[in-house]
DNA sequence: TCACACTTAATTGTTCGCAATTGAACACGC
DNA sequence: GCGTGTTCAATTGCGAACAATTAAGTGTGA
């Protein structure tokens, strides 16, 4: 019987919960960027938004948020930060005056080439090859992808 | 020359970073849990809290930190919610009047039987088996394990 | 014993993240 | 054209998350 009631708290066993390892996970890498992303005087989460503009630049604030999944709420007064950093500047569409367009300033431009330092070290603190990185990646970005589609319905 | 543009650009493409494969999976799974706690009345990281008491009770607020990598500063404060929610007490060590006490009280302990549904509603969710989410699970622990590793240096 | 370092929680201030609401601009159907 | 519904950003409020500091308790060595 003892076996039995461990049986059954096993689902609840925090050590058996993906979650808590994909959410611990992010944790130590946002402690591990930390360093790095002081040195471009960004935090993680502006870092993203950095790295969506230096794919595509003056991208509107909605097309963002699509890529990062996150919404206005969030992303409206961390861009009001980027752009007090004088990295972005925010513009209202001439088309659609609903629409915020962001764009990179000179200087945001510029961070991209400090910013390349950035991948290499973390690729050196996860110890580990990149394939293996890219298989992970993959695998994580499916899952959540499910998870995505279940909360859509 | 396009070409070795393109591939110097690589490693700072969004879609190629693990860390934010993890990122955005960490959100998805909040989003996911959202309304299976709603109905316990739990925040992601107070269940958090619930399944290390429901394992051991009256832990050391520290002991707590370290099994979720979190410090005084965010644990302080969500207990403090959680003992208004009277599901946990805190009472000083008598023995070490440093030390914090967390135990449950009998309302945080009879949750424990309404949180059991919670990882089978997840497992569906994550659309995945059970020795597949294990698999990942382990390698995402061990590439957290090696992070935090390289923070502790 | 007493100064000193260490441990532990609590506090303060900043930034995320999201739900819910508001308000402006657009699109459409009639 | 004109109301209706939709889209988009901004705002408000709350709960994390963490750095840095403070304060109290404990342990140690001279």
């Amino acid at each position: 019987m003892v076996r039995k009631q461990l049986t059954g708290d096993q689902p609840l066993r925090l050590d058996n919960q993906i979650c808590f390892a994909v959410y611990s996970a992010a944790h130590a890498f946002n402690r591990v960027y930390k360093p790095l992303l002081d040195r471009l005087g960004l935090t993680y989460p502006q870092y993203l938004v950095m790295l969506v503009l230096w794919e595509r630049d003056d991208v509107p604030l909605k097309d963002i948020g699509e890529k990062l999944f996150l919404d206005s709420g969030t992303l409206t007064p961390l861009l009001k930060r980027l752009e007090a950093a004088q990295l972005v500047k925010r513009t209202r569409s001439t088309e659609d005056e609903r629409q915020v367009l962001i764009s990179l300033t000179p200087q945001g431009h510029a961070l991209k080439e400090k910013a390349r330092a950035v991948p290499q070290s973390i690729l050196a603190a996860s110890d580990c090859s990149v394939s293996e990185l890219v298989a992970m990646k993959n695998e994580i970005v499916a899952l959540r992808d499910r998870l995505n589609a279940v909360i859509g319905e």
